[in-house]
DNA sequence: CTGAAAGCGCTTACAG
DNA sequence: CTGAAAGCGCTTACAG
């Protein structure tokens, strides 16, 4: 078995609180006693059960991001900002895959309320009010990065995608552009919630251009498979388009795809441009113009927040909007 | 706070440990007692507290997956895969990202050693002897996923990179290249361990061709980055090739973008071949011809592998390896 | 500075 | 079928 506080309390000749105390270092313990008992945790070879410990301080030290899917770059970049964060400050975290079920969402959410999970990061789906009031009543702190939250009063994590899609339509437009199709990912919201379709039509109207419906298309999703499908049927039922804003990168690529397959060069043809600036983006050839979101910092950001409220930093309320910026690659053609 | 078990006891008018029998469901319990605490439990909104559970049976029904990175495709692929297997049999996983750091991997045994996790899984690196003595020591069962382990006693998940090689090189003589370049990863190990080269080898061997020292490259590691710069010096220094494989997808993605850069044509003035058929294999333009790797079985595997152990359901041993198989796709040119 | 004791929320023999 | 009691491995007032 492995041995306990008890065996390193017995070989160095304490109680067991006392060498909880030079364990947890905050009581002044004497030097003399100290340092026996880290040489009976050495010969032992003692570790810390952290289970019994956060029995006693009701704290688990985790935290669990739950993900539609994860295995693309999305979930990566903000995993990896949010595991940094978390780490940094002792803390482990634990994913969950919802496939964007309703059922398997509601039983990670039990789950984790077992489990005590010091906080709940919810990432890239709607935070359905079942979700939220489970969460609520078992009063696990709880942020949303980068879905939709109902709920005002929920703290969250984003970009202004109006904001960022008026800027990537106005900066095509401004590249001479002035036959644009969309395509954008989203069946679960309407077109007026949805941001970066608003933001695309204002860009229009404030360019005295009109947006012509049958050249923006809304798809299941945000996937290569989307974009290739919805790029295929924009492509053939929207002649005369000189660039695509999609709004996201793999929908872009997905685009690329659809027109390499009918012979239409990108961007001599054609000018894409994608959202998000995953990894793949600088991968593609032509490398994908795109919008950038800082993922990794925003990942970084729930965890802080999350963390801060834990360790009483500083109180979980508010809504951090992350800027967005354009990369220029060279998907898009100045016409 | 919280109701507890005690709580439950008391409305229900039972004692604890009918609750605790009623909520495990192993022994007989009357219906009526049975009702009236399920009824308890439902007006409490009770949860049991799974951290209490594990202290008692020395289970934290959690396993941990550790990662040199978490944001590629790579390591999303498997997770998913370990993820699937690990909530069916309702475990959760924590993801550890050690981004290939000795001090960090130490550290993050260390708290998972104290986390009591009921199983690691290391995956993709060199699994030192430090690193596994430890985790031998503290008892914690352990699979090592697509990464050389030093020692033969400890269960291992991988494909034969040296099969797969030949393989690939195999078919690369089949559609008539005598010129092939190579790029592996891999500074960490010697050349004769690292199975994609030996095979890439024995395959030109077999098929009486030499293989030219200058064509073959040794990069620090298997990202983008590294296949643009060492496709770029092959492009450079290895005149008349006409055919590359690298080996990994990012990799292929990095000669594509070099070849690109220098306006060469894939496949018709190069031919280039990968490895591991990421999601972005099917992506690129033209798509990649690769050799598949079933990442997201092997991902389930190593976790079921793991849950088998600690659910006594099966002893931890042995080394599966999984085949693997070559995907054509337009990358790749018949001469 | 240090120890005895209670308690965190469960489970599990042991009786009955 | 059910309860009283001990115990899992820690931490933390409370005394001293």
């Amino acid at each position: 078995m492995e041995p306990t506080i008890k065996d390193v309390a017995q070989r160095a000749k304490v109680s067991t609180a006392t060498v909880s105390r030079v364990l947890n270092g905050q009581h002044w313990v004497a030097e003399q006693t100290k340092a026996a008992v880290l040489q009976a945790v050495q010969e032992l070879n003692y570790k810390p059960n952290a289970v019994a410990r956060s029995l006693m301080n009701a704290q688990t030290k985790t935290l669990a991001i739950l993900f539609p899917n994860v295995s693309d770059m999305f979930s990566g970049t903000v995993l990896s900002g949010i595991e940094d964060a978390a780490h940094e400050r002792g803390f482990s975290v634990i994913v969950c895959k919802t496939g964007g079920g309703h059922d398997r969402t509601l039983s990670y959410l039990q789950l984790l309320a077992e489990k005590r999970v010091d906080g709940i990061i919810f990432a890239s789906e709607v935070l359905r009010e079942e979700y939220s009031s489970f969460v609520q009543q078992v009063r696990i702190p709880l942020v949303v990065l980068s879905g939709e939250s109902v709920q005002p009063e929920i703290p969250t994590i984003r970009c202004n995608d109006h904001q960022a899609a008026y800027a990537a339509t106005s900066y095509l437009i401004g590249q001479g552009h002035e036959h644009i199709g969309m395509l954008y990912g989203g069946a679960h919201e309407t077109p007026e919630q949805n941001g970066r379709l608003t933001g695309f039509h204002e860009a229009h109207r404030d360019h005295g251009l009109v947006v012509v419906p049958e050249h923006v298309l809304c798809l299941e999703g945000f996937a290569f498979k989307d974009g290739q499908a919805g790029g295929a049927r924009l492509l053939h039922q929207a002649k005369g388009l000189t660039a695509i804003f999609a709004s996201s990168d793999e929908l872009a690529l997905g685009v690329m795809s659809a027109a390499y397959a009918r012979g239409i060069q990108v961007p001599s043809d054609l000018s894409v441009m994608g959202f998000d600036d995953l990894p793949l983006a600088e991968m593609s050839i032509p490398p994908l113009t795109t919008v950038r979101q800082p993922l990794y910092g925003m990942g970084r950001r729930a965890a802080t927040m999350l963390l801060d409220h834990i360790q009483d930093i500083k109180k979980l309320e508010g809504h951090a909007v992350f800027p967005t910026t354009i990369i220029e690659r060279k998907s898009v053609r100045r016409l």
